[in-house]
DNA sequence: GGGGTATACCTAGACTGTCGAGGTATGAGG
DNA sequence: CCTCATACCTCGACAGTCTAGGTATACCCC
């Protein structure tokens, strides 16, 4: 699997790891890595930027944390996130359902 | 429904459009919308480099036409086109699955 | 106390693929 | 002859992800 495939549902996935309850950065990256059952292993690179953007833009609130000395900054996500998130669905189904049937070959 | 969204799949929907019989270029792209619902309505800036790069690799042939005065270049799916466009379907079957798994929400 | 590994954060620039905008040319219809 | 549809093409912009680099702490083993 290539990881670009994610392209253009990063935000989602993130959104969707968060959804389940708050998270730190690395946290979320193997949440997205457990649910995908290790299809999705994204690199930092792509997630930091992705997690500053959904917190610019209030999808995500931040706190730090420090657990044994460790800094922490813990996400968590808003009611405009989850809106977000439902439209992020709603997008990914409405794709899945075009390629379906563009791609024919029996991947319906 | 962004068309960007087709980002890493374009050659597939190219190949699986071809797949059903040869076709020209501003053809390939009414199949594809047609095929896709109305969903993919592609730019001709998207489509052209697409088939230069699958010609140049030898997924496709093509060969120029006249027709009505109008020349066309008709482009036809070769035998390791076929075997990329099975490959292209699996790819996003994998996808699909890892998505509907990673961004939950009944998506499946 | 030194080295290696895991955790945990961050950023700058490279890269890739699609799109927007522009261009050429023919034929049909008004 | 002007416009519209067909039909091809290319260049540069753009967005989003990745690569590669950086910082820092904690823990374990020697």
């Amino acid at each position: 699997m290539r990881e670009s495939d994610v392209r253009g549902h990063l935000d989602g996935l993130v959104l969707a790891a968060l959804a389940v309850g708050a998270a730190h950065g690395y946290e979320i990256i193997q949440r997205i890595r457990d649910r995908s059952v290790g299809a999705f292993d994204l690199a930092e690179g792509s997630v930091y930027p992705v997690l500053h953007r959904l917190e610019a833009s209030g999808a995500l609130t931040a706190r730090w944390e420090a657990v044994n000395g460790r800094r922490r900054k813990v996400y968590e996500i808003t009611q405009p996130g989850r809106t977000q998130l439902t439209s992020e669905r709603t997008r990914w189904r409405d794709l899945r359902t075009s390629m379906d049937r563009a791609l024919g070959g029996a991947t319906a």
